[in-house]
DNA sequence: CGCGGTCAAGTGGCT
DNA sequence: AGCCACTTGACCGCG
């Protein structure tokens, strides 16, 4: 089991998600500022070997607007070697790769012009894995997308899009994740069968949305949607409810309970967890002692 | 130099 | 109808 945290480093005094302004686009600025951001980079998965977080999110911000027209600069020839040098590391450290593109990245829009900029974006972050040279055990996560009531024909869309308008090599990293309101782990898995898509398993959007599974079931059905070999074992994002706030919001700092709890519950089912906790790295060292004491990892 | 409004993009739930 | 939240705040103009 690794364990992990998502983008955003606390410790370190520096970002990997710099960006600026559409309006204050330049070229110039574009070649620093990925620079800056891949330096940072860097140092934050030093930081992780040095901690033993061997599971990382990449942020969607390492390119600035990557998938828009404006950008027309071929960073990935720029970037090449520095993205070489970074894969080569996390390859030979062992880690775990994930990028989670952002709610704007909707397959199954009724909006074709959503769907163009999303396959975009996906395409943007799979090359990114791909520079670094990271096989497919690298995953790129998004949701089900919209229901606009009919969900039926919206998952159908899903696959009708993922099918014809997808290049290889962004299906060969594509994930779905159960989320908190629209699509359950029941129709992720309706989503699994139309495209093979292996499922990234999220426990408190599980207790949001649910029919009825108990943790462990639940679990164990994500589990069963990734092909050891091309997908890796399963990747589970772990979060507790915020308390007293609305329902679904990721607490500040991890509890030891609901974590240990939650581990034993999923004993025997192997797994990567991203932990969705506010103050990232700092229970993301407490959750791996947790882990330890329950010699998960 | 610090504060706060705003930023490429979508969707659904809440007030 | 408008605001908020989402895997994550950071940028930039203004005082």
């Amino acid at each position: 089991m690794k364990i992990g945290y998502p983008c955003i480093n606390q410790t370190l005094d520096c970002s990997s998600s710099r960006t600026f302004r559409l309006a204050s686009y330049s070229e110039e600025r574009l070649i620093e500022t990925v620079e800056q951001n891949l330096a940072c980079l860097r140092r934050i998965l030093e930081f992780n070997v040095q901690h033993g977080l061997l599971f990382f999110r990449l942020t969607s911000d390492l390119v600035p607007f990557a998938s828009h027209p404006i950008n027309t600069y071929d960073w990935q020839e720029h970037f090449k070697m520095t993205f070489r040098r970074l894969g080569n590391y996390i390859k030979s450290n062992n880690m775990r790769i994930s990028m989670h593109p952002d709610q704007f990245v909707v397959l199954n829009s009724p909006n074709p012009d959503t769907v163009k900029n999303s396959i975009a974006e996906l395409v943007y972050q799979g090359s990114v894995l791909d520079l670094m040279g990271l096989d497919s055990t690298a995953k790129l996560q998004i949701h089900g997308g919209g229901a606009y009531g009919d969900k039926e024909s919206a998952l159908n869309r899903f696959a009708e899009v993922y099918h014809t308008l997808l290049p290889e090599e962004v299906k060969a990293r594509l994930c779905v994740e159960n989320d908190d309101r629209t699509y359950s782990l029941t129709d992720c898995l309706i989503l699994h069968e139309l495209t093979g898509m292996p499922i990234i398993f999220d426990n408190l959007h599980h207790e949001c949305i649910n029919n009825g599974e108990p943790m462990r079931e639940a679990a164990l059905l994500a589990a069963q949607t990734w092909h050891p070999e091309k997908d890796g074992i399963l990747m589970v994002d772990y979060s507790a409810q915020s308390p007293g706030e609305r329902k679904g919001k990721h607490i500040q700092s991890i509890s030891e309970e609901p974590f240990h709890d939650f581990l034993v519950e999923t004993e025997g089912i192997d797994m990567d967890i991203m932990l969705e906790i506010k103050d990232k790295e700092e229970s993301a060292l407490k959750a791996i002692e947790i882990a330890r004491s329950l010699e998960r990892v």
